[in-house]
DNA sequence: TAGTAATCTAATCAAGC
DNA sequence: GCTTGATTAGATTACTA
């Protein structure tokens, strides 16, 4: 892991002597832009994280960090009974449209009626777009699944799978870039 | 079956405001 | 002092030899 961790080149944390921890601090565009998708999907893909590496200019592996602290941070903040962090986890993790319907309502999906909230449920359940289902297992292996699985062990795994099956009007594929179209289309002028 | 890789949570440290 | 990025340790799951 500590490999992908330093991307020299990207500046700050060059080869400066004392590697103690040269903290970064984000743009307000970059941290709009990770706030987005976390609100889209706390548990993004590497297919995700790398995209948004790109969209935002932020090594992949700080895109990790960052969700890693900000999942933690939501875990603590929502830590009234103590019981259950993720429980919600896969309601924000999957219903993008939910917490997201803010500012960048897509407006092909948005729309879509009742409907959304049951198919969004399973793209972010599975986190990659273009992963078919968690029990397919194809070949690639979908980190989103992965993602879901520890909680999923719970039992939440079992609501996700009845959900996804009787919703195959919209190719997860076009989901998830729809998805970050509408995260990402709003501010890619980072770079 | 064992080994490896990737990811996760939780706790903690420490920099920057 | 608080927020939050960075680090570490331990656990889980999936894939491969």
């Amino acid at each position: 892991m500590a490999s992908s961790v330093d991307s020299p080149p990207a500046g700050c944390a060059s080869g400066l002597g004392s590697h103690r921890r040269k903290r970064i601090t984000f743009s307000r565009g970059q941290l709009l832009e990770l706030e987005r998708v976390f609100a889209a999907r706390p548990y993004p893909d590497i297919g995700t994280r790398e995209h948004l590496a790109r969209v935002t200019c932020i090594p992949e592996a700080k895109i990790q960090v960052w969700f890693q602290n900000r999942r933690a941070k939501r875990i603590k903040n929502r830590k009234p009974g103590g019981l259950s962090p993720r429980p919600e986890l896969p309601q924000s993790s999957c219903s993008f449209p939910e917490t997201l319907q803010e500012p960048w309502e897509p407006p092909t999906l948005g729309q879509q009626p009742p409907l959304s909230p049951s198919i969004p449920q399973h793209v972010s359940a599975c986190g990659h777009a273009s992963c078919p289902a968690p029990s397919l297992g194809s070949g690639q292996g979908c980190a989103g699944v992965r993602a879901a699985a520890p909680w999923g062990l719970a039992g939440t795994s079992e609501v996700y799978l009845s959900l996804e099956q009787p919703t195959p009007p919209i190719s997860l594929g076009n989901l998830s870039e729809v998805i970050y179209a509408s995260a990402i289309v709003t501010n890619v002028d980072h770079c």
